[in-house]
Formats: C-alpha cells, sequence, structure tokens
RNA sequence: GGGGUCUUAGCUCAGCUGGGAGAGCAUCUGCCUUACAAGCAGAGGGUCAUAGGUUCGAGCCCUAUAGGCCCCACCA
C-alpha cells in the first residue's frame, strides 16, 4: 500500500490512468451472448470540431451512463465517431486554401477533395484526443467516420432505396440559396434577424386606364424585375374592380394581371402584393395556384441576370437603389417607409439568404414521419424531460419535404447519372456502362452531394455495420439512448427516429435524453463572437477532468440549460480533495488491524449505521441513474460521502483506533474500508480518475475499478434499529455543539456531561457509543442516568427527542476570564455606538453621504444595539 | 401568430408520482482538534413572481396576470 500524496493532483493521475484503460481494452465492448447490451451512439462530432463546454457535457453524461452499465455487467458499447461536417469543413479548407494562396475555383473537383481529405486526416482526430481528456470511456477501437466506405454504403443503399419508392425525386422548388456558399441550404440552417429596412410605396399603372395607378408596398423593390402578377385580398372591397385588370409593370414594361388571393392581409401594406413567385416562397404558392409564370431574375451570386434587362450583372442591393431611383423619376415613387422585418440569413456564413427556384433532390416526409410520430405517441421511444414532445410534434406536424441536395464537393455525392446525349437519368450504385435508353457512353454523375445530415441520419446503424447483417448490429440494435441537446431535434433526432424505423423496421433507441446549453456566468451563449467561451480543456488542465465532469452534472436536470461557474469547479476540486483525503486517512489506519476475520455481528452500532446508509445509498443511485437523473443522485453520493462518512463516521471512528487495546477496531477498518469502496464504485462514473486512483492503491489485487461490480442494495446490510440509534446520538451532539458555540466556548474546554433519559433502551444506545459520543461532544466524562438527581441547578441543557443533555456551567466557562472578556467587549461596543451615533446624529453627514452610506451605518447601529444587549445580560448572569 | 420554459435564501440552482423548504457559493461567529484551512463546528437569511381555485393538505395540480428566456412560423 502507498502513501497518498496530501492534496489531490489530478495531472499526475489522470493520463496514466486513462492509458492503463486502454492498454487493458476495458472500453472495448463484444458480442458476449452471456452478457445483455447496453449501446449508446455517440453524437458524431464534427470533424471541424474542437471541444466546447457543450461536448463536455454532452459526453460526461454519455460517460456516465456507459460506465454505470458496465459495471452493473452489461455489455457496454459506446459506439463513437465524427461527422464530415460537409459545409462546415468544405468552408475551412476553402480558408485554409486560401491562406496557401489557391482559389478553390482554379481546382478541379478531385485535387479539391484530396486536399480535403488531408486536411480531414491533420485534424480530424483533434477533438476525439480531447474527448479522451475528459475520460470517455468510448470504444475507440471502432471509431467511425461519416464518410468511410462502410456509412458511404449505407448512404449510397438507402439513397437508393428511398429513390426506387419514390420517396426521393428531383424537382424544381423554391428554396433557400446562400449567393456566398453557392449551395441551397434546409429551412433548419436559415436563422431570422430582425433587420431595420424599409417599406417602398410603388405605382403600377393600370392598363387602358389612363391616370389609374395600383399602388403596391414592397420591401425588396428590386424584385420587381420579376413580378408576374399583384394580388389582393379576395375579400377586399377596395379592390373589387380590379380583380382581372392587368397592370403595366414599370421598367421592364410587361403586363401583369391583377389576381385574387386569400394570401394578402388586407391590413398590411396597402393590401396590393406583387407577386415574384421566383424569389418568394410565399408568391411561389401564389404562383402555383394562379398559374403564373416564373420569372427567375438573378445568377448564383445574387447579382441580376439577362431576364433584368438594363440592371444585369448588378448585384441585388445596387440594382435595389438604382430601381429605386429610377421609380422616383418616373413619378411612381409613392413614398419610403421605416419597416423592421425578419431576414433569413444562413447560420454558417451570416449572408442573407435569396429564395431561388432551383432543381434540387428532396425525401418525401409525408409518409417516412408517420412512424416516427407514432413511436412517441405510443412510448415506443421516449423523451426526457418529456415536454420535449411537443417541441417535436411541432415539427412533425408541419414538416415539409426534405431538401438533400447540396451544391457542394465535400460530402457523399449523389448517385444519380445523366447520360448527355438523351438527358435519361438513371440512378444505381456503379456509373452505368451506357444509357438504358439511347446507349450512348456519355454518362455523368450529377453534381450535388448530400445534406450531411442525411448521413448521421443513419448513425445509429451505419456504425454497427448495415447494410450488412453483422453480429453487432443483430446485438447492439436497437440501441438504448441517445444523449444531445435540445437544440438538435429537427436537425437529427427526428431524421433518426425515421431512418430507423424505415430502414431497420425498429426505432434506433428507446430513450432520448435532452440535455441544455452550458451557457457563461451572464447566462450568455458562449461564442467566439462574444469571446466568453471557456475552453474545457483549460478547466481540466487547472482542476481535473473529474472536477470539471462533476461541475457540469451538479444541480444539472435534464433539458435544462446551467450556468458555467469557475466558484463551481472549485468546489467540485474541493470534493475531490476531500474524498482523497478521507482515502488517506484510512490507508493511514488501514495496519492497525486485521481485517480478514470481520463479521457483520463484529460490528458496532455506528458501523451498522453507516453500513446501513451506504447499502440505500446504492439503491437510490442506482435507481436514480436508471431515471436518468444524475444530478440528483451525484448530490446524493456527495452529501454522503462528504457528511455522514467524513465528518460523522470518520470522527466517530477516531477514539477506537486511537486506543491501542480497542477490541471494535478491525470492525471499524473493515467497515472504513468497505464503505468507502462502496463510495468509490458509486462515484466512478462520475468522477473516474479520482476513484480509480485510490482504488487502486486501497487493494493490491485489484486491478480496475472500471471492471468492479456496482454496488446492489442488500439486506443483510441492512440495519433500521442502528441508524435510529445513530441518528439519536447525532441530534444529542449536536445539541451540546449549539448550546457550546452560543456561549463561546472553544472546543478545547472539555465538560462534563450528563445525558438524562427515562427509557432505558435510550441509556443503552447512548452507554454503547459512549467514547465517540464524549469525544464529539467535547466531553471529559459522560454520564448517563435516569433523573435529573445530582445535576447541579447551574447546568445549562440541550433538549433532544429522546434525552435531555446537561453540562456544568461552570466548566464551560472560566468565570472570571469571562467576565473580562464580556467587559471589554462591552468597552469596544460603547466606543462603536458613540461613532455611529454621532455619525447619524449629524447633520452634514446626514445630507451629504450617499444613502447607502447611510444604510449601511444604520444597520452597524442595530447589529451593535442586539450585541449589546446580549453582553449586558450575560454579564449580568454571570453575578 | 403557434408552442415551450422559467420566476424558490444575497448569487447560481435542485426539489421525482401533492405531506420535512433544501444544496453550493457568499455572509457572520468560533476553531491551524494527530485525513483534509481545498478544512471543522455553529449561525443568520425565503408570504417558493402575483391573484384566484381544487384538496384534509400545494413550491409541486388547474385558471388568469406580470416579467425573463428559448424554439417554430412569418406579412409583402
Amino acid at each position: 500500500m502507498k502513501e497518498l500524496e496530501k492534496t489531490y493532483n489530478p495531472s499526475d493521475i489522470e493520463e496514466r490512468q486513462y492509458q492503463k484503460w486502454l492498454d487493458k481494452k476495458y472500453f472495448h465492448a463484444e458480442v458476449d451472448r452471456s452478457k445483455k447490451p447496453f449501446t449508446i451512439v455517440m453524437p458524431p462530432p464534427n470533424v471541424t470540431g474542437q471541444l466546447h463546454m457543450g461536448h463536455a457535457l454532452d459526453n460526461t453524461m454519455q460517460d456516465i451512463l456507459i460506465r454505470f452499465k458496465r459495471m452493473q455487467g452489461y455489455s457496454a458499447l459506446w459506439q463513437p465517431g465524427t461527422d464530415h461536417a460537409a459545409i462546415a469543413t468544405e468552408v475551412k479548407v476553402i480558408e485554409d486554401l486560401k491562406k496557401k494562396g489557391i482559389d478553390k475555383k482554379d481546382l478541379t473537383r478531385d485535387e479539391f477533395l484530396k486536399y480535403a481529405w488531408d486536411w480531414k486526416k491533420e485534424y480530424g482526430s483533434r477533438i476525439i484526443n480531447q474527448l479522451k481528456k475528459l475520460g470517455s470511456s468510448a470504444d475507440w477501437d471502432r471509431e467511425r467516420f461519416t464518410m468511410d466506405e462502410g456509412c458511404s454504403k449505407a448512404v449510397e443503399e438507402v439513397f437508393i432505396k428511398l429513390y426506387n419508392k419514390g420517396w426521393i425525386y428531383k424537382g424544381s422548388r423554391i428554396g433557400n440559396w446562400c449567393p456566398v456558399c453557392k449551395t441551397s441550404i434546409s429551412d433548419a440552417e436559415v436563422i431570422h434577424e430582425e433587420q431595420a429596412g424599409h417599406f417602398w410605396h410603388i405605382k403600377y399603372p393600370i392598363v387602358g386606364e389612363e391616370g389609374r395607378f395600383v399602388e403596391i408596398a414592397t420591401t425588396r423593390p428590386e424584385t420587381m424585375l420579376g413580378d408576374t402578377a399583384v394580388a389582393v385580398n379576395p375579400d377586399d372591397e377596395r379592390y373589387q374592380d380590379l380583380i382581372g385588370k392587368t397592370l403595366m409593370l414599370p421598367i421592364v414594361n410587361r403586363e401583369i394581371p391583377v389576381v385574387a388571393d386569400a394570401y394578402v392581409d388586407k391590413e398590411f401594406g396597402t393590401g396590393c402584393v406583387k407577386i415574384t413567385p421566383a424569389h418568394d416562397p410565399n408568391d411561389f404558392e401564389v404562383g402555383k395556384r394562379h398559374n403564373l409564370p416564373e420569372i427567375n431574375i438573378m445568377n448564383d451570386d445574387a447579382t441580376i441576370n439577362q431576364n433584368g434587362g438594363k440592371y444585369e450583372g448588378m448585384d441585388r442591393y445596387e440594382a435595389r437603389k438604382a430601381i429605386v431611383k429610377e421609380l422616383d423619376e418616373l413619378g411612381l415613387l409613392v413614398k419610403i417607409e421605416d419597416h423592421v422585418h425578419n431576414v433569413g440569413i444562413h447560420d454558417r456564413c451570416k449572408t442573407t439568404i435569396e429564395p431561388l427556384i432551383k432543381q434540387q433532390w428532396f425525401v418525401k416526409m409525408d409518409e417516412m414521419i408517420k412512424p416516427a410520430v407514432e413511436a412517441i405517441k405510443s412510448g415506443d421511444i421516449k423523451l426526457v424531460p418529456e415536454r420535449m414532445d411537443r417541441t417535436y410534434y411541432n415539427w412533425t406536424d408541419n414538416i415539409r419535404d426534405w431538401c438533400i441536395s447540396r451544391q457542394l464537393w465535400w460530402g457523399h455525392r449523389i448517385p444519380a447519372y445523366y447520360c448527355q446525349e438523351c438527358g435519361e437519368m438513371v440512378v444505381a450504385k456503379e456509373k452505368p456502362e451506357c444509357c438504358p435508353k439511347c446507349h450512348s457512353h456519355k454518362m455523368e454523375q450529377d453534381p450535388d452531394t448530400l445534406d450531411t445530415w442525411f448521413s448521421s441520419a443513419l448513425w445509429p446503424f451505419s456504425t454497427l455495420g448495415w447494410p450488412e447483417k453483422t453480429e453487432e448490429l443483430e446485438y447492439f440494435y436497437p440501441t438504448d439512448v441517445l444523449v444531445t441537446g435540445y437544440d438538435i431535434i429537427f436537425f437529427w433526432v427526428i431524421r433518426m427516429i425515421f431512418s430507423g424505423y424505415e430502414q431497420m423496421g425498429e426505432k434506433p433507441f428507446h430513450t432520448v435524453l435532452f440535455h441544455g446549453l452550458v451557457r457563461d456566468s451572464q447566462g450568455r451563449k458562449m461564442s467566439k463572437s462574444l469571446g466568453n467561451g471557456i475552453d474545457p480543456l483549460e478547466v481540466i488542465d487547472k482542476y481535473g477532468a473529474d472536477a470539471l465532469r462533476m461541475t457540469l452534472i451538479t444541480g444539472n436536470s435534464a433539458g435544462n440549460d446551467m450556468r458555467f461557474y469557475w466558484e463551481r469547479v472549485e468546489a467540485s476540486r474541493n470534493f475531490a480533495n476531500k474524498v482523497w483525503n478521507a482515502a488517506r486517512f484510512i490507508m493511514m489506519n488501514m495496519e492497525k488491524a486485521d481485517i480478514s476475520h470481520v463479521e457483520l455481528d463484529d460490528l458496532t452500532q455506528a458501523d451498522q449505521w453507516i453500513l446501513s446508509k451506504a447499502n440505500h445509498l446504492a439503491k437510490d443511485v442506482t435507481d436514480l441513474l436508471d431515471k436518468y437523473e444524475m444530478g440528483v443522485a451525484l448530490q446524493k453520493v456527495y452529501d454522503f460521502i462528504w457528511e455522514e462518512f467524513c465528518d460523522w463516521y470518520i470522527e466517530m471512528v477516531k477514539p477506537r483506533l486511537w486506543n491501542e487495546e480497542d477490541e471494535t477496531k478491525a470492525a471499524a477498518i473493515w467497515t472504513l474500508k468497505t464503505v468507502l469502496i462502496q463510495s468509490l464504485k458509486l462515484l466512478h462514473p462520475y468522477m473516474p480518475f479520482i476513484t480509480e486512483e485510490i482504488f487502486c492503491n486501497l487493494q493490491e489485487e485489484v486491478e480496475s475499478i472500471m471492471v468492479s461490480k456496482w454496488p446492489e442494495y442488500n439486506e443483510t446490510w441492512n440495519f433500521a434499529k442502528e441508524e435510529k440509534a445513530v441518528e439519536m446520538i447525532k441530534e444529542a451532539v449536536r445539541g451540546i455543539r449549539t448550546v457550546r458555540t452560543s456561549m463561546n466556548v472553544p472546543p478545547s474546554k472539555k465538560a462534563k456531561v450528563f445525558v438524562v433519559a427515562d427509557k432505558e433502551e435510550v441509556r443503552n444506545v447512548f452507554a454503547e457509543s459512549k467514547s465517540f459520543f464524549a469525544m464529539l461532544g467535547y466531553a471529559s466524562e459522560v454520564t448517563i442516568q435516569e433523573d435529573k438527581n445530582g445535576i447541579g441547578d447551574d447546568a445549562v441543557s440541550a433538549v433532544t427527542a429522546d434525552a435531555v443533555i446537561y453540562m456544568p456551567f461552570a466548566e464551560l466557562v472560566d468565570i472570571e476570564k469571562e467576565r473580562e472578556r464580556l467587559k471589554k467587549e462591552e468597552e469596544r461596543l460603547t466606543k462603536e455606538l458613540a461613532r455611529v451615533n454621532g455619525m447619524l446624529n449629524n447633520e452634514r453627514f446626514m445630507s451629504k453621504a450617499p444613502e447607502a452610506k447611510v444604510l449601511e451605518e444604520r444597520e452597524k447601529l442595530q447589529k451593535y444595539t442586539a450585541m449589546m444587549e446580549q453582553v449586558k445580560e450575560r454579564l449580568e448572569a454571570l453575578k
């Protein structure tokens, strides 16, 4: 057995222990029919990622569950991997190339992809290494990547299956276009931001009615180049006569109809809306309803195209200015109003998105979403906390087809091939030799790639080998719990759920455990732009991974955000140190007796009390963890270790350890060790490193706490009577201490203690615990008796439910000294009171001093007056 | 516009299916007691946002109100 250092030093230990776990392959899970499987798939961090607090929280929670289940004897697989993060990575690679003076435009697709793969090779495992620092016990031997061979095969398989089923289609639809990234993006990638803009009121002349106009209001005048109608509400009495008439679109001089459509809000603007089907999603719908032509006026970079006539080549905002100017000159601009409106911007690059009609690939959602809704309704999949159901339905009820094509190079390329001669399209795994229709050999693959979430939606089964029928898939699927942030429900969780049902015919997991965001101490999101992010690695460096993990879990409940405070990390570190020192104490006393023959019958009531408590703790913690209440479970372990075990039990046991002759010494040491081990095991999922270090130092024959058996409730360790007995003594001790403190008696001053109890069983309880009761109650001598006989009238008392404790006053207080002390105190207070009173009565002070200062002085006056009263009372009592 | 959520001690937050109001930090007092001052002992501090209701009993359930936060949709 080794001596431990005086304080716990995580950096010495963490790396060594982690390496040991890796070497021993403890993280590796195998198909083992003798065990039950327990599986978590890790939400794959982006290869571009750097560990942030969100990852730290997410992975700590998963690690806790995995370690818990592993100790319970499950074949616990934590399946890790990384996500190729299509657009995020492509942006990074382009930036990187720029630094080298290379423009993506000058590269071929293959050349670019070579750079991208090189980049991935260099940085892709950075985040994995950072996760290891946290102590994550994922099965790294099984690490996967969304673009590795297997996952890519799964993607291809799914795409073709859905295509053949008619659930993937190519269509011309209006969608979100990012003019900077030059790709379509899904609705989920658009964020809306309020911006100050303008409302331009413009007159459109009515054809054939000289001098009559329709006034429309728009926030985007440049799109008028693509107007193909003006719409009014069919019930709007002001405009009934207009419906069906024709207008002359200014500048372009194109005739456009006035149509009636309920989409128009009579109250808003002028009640007349210009309709630009090619550049507004609502207008697109109106256009479809009225068979309006769609005139696209923009290029992919949001400059005006040839349909914009003389404005061709201008940027959309430049064109706006120019068009407004021209309208003004034509006398068609009525007025300009300030107007705040929401603008959609791309979450990656913050560019204002441009709704554009493009040929894109879509997944039909109406059928596929059904089992995913049913899963939650029926309880086949449980969301924790339950309220997330609402958020979930909010999305499924309003789902639209999923645009899955992206105009990027980094990603899974769409397995569609086009004949360059006749235009025939073939969807297949391999490029066809020739066109099935015209037999031309000029076949070319669709240039687009898939949305990054297309592959991550398959993660729970693609990582286990699907579409191959692997043993792993059969054994570990469906997985058990998915742990993730609530911000990712729409992107990922729902898509995994419907993909699981569609491809596997079964749910991907039975529970989704959501956590919230880790915010800064002021409650703000941690973000790069604010610079308020706290690097988890820095925390680990300063306080250790265990302290970080504990900080993230304590007081955190499912689905709720939390704030990060350094003070909380310190508190966690202090707890680690407490555990460390408790272990140190036990190890220092271990050799004092042979504990190999201790039986439960040998234990004292104190031993049985703590053992019983530890026993109940095991049950509580297990139950709570099974309910995913990690924060509460940790709180229980914390309270038990610090209060019950350290502050009470260890103190109780000391006299027995110090007394050479004590017959129950072995029982004490056995109990100390047993309860410590039990506590360490329960704490291990939360604080893997320190528990491992202590566990191994404490016992020579064991090699790891990780593979030790999780504590179970054990009826033979249940000692209800002894629990009650010791609680009785604790109450008496607290009573004594309260009395002594109120009298300012230092612990060094011992006094006689009389325990008076009329019940014999109570007297017996005290008699058995006399030695530690005396010590904890600072007693020079303990007398237990049935009545008050022989106790002087001057004795002070503490009353408990079962007994009254008396202490002779004179023994507690040295009357002379106490009188002196009180006199001094009285003097000091007199002076202070005079000073404060002087100030408060001073007119100049009162008129000039700030209010806070006056308040402060008033408070002091109150306080000192109260103290003075006390001092006087005591002095009186001493006479 | 729809939905969610929060409001509990000075601060940050727990409080599971209704029955004791709690933790950490901060504050005050006394202790360097042979595991730990990153500690020990004690203390103060809360009409659980407001108003109603259900109940033998409400922080917890229902209704309304006020304020904070979040998500979705979005008006040209």
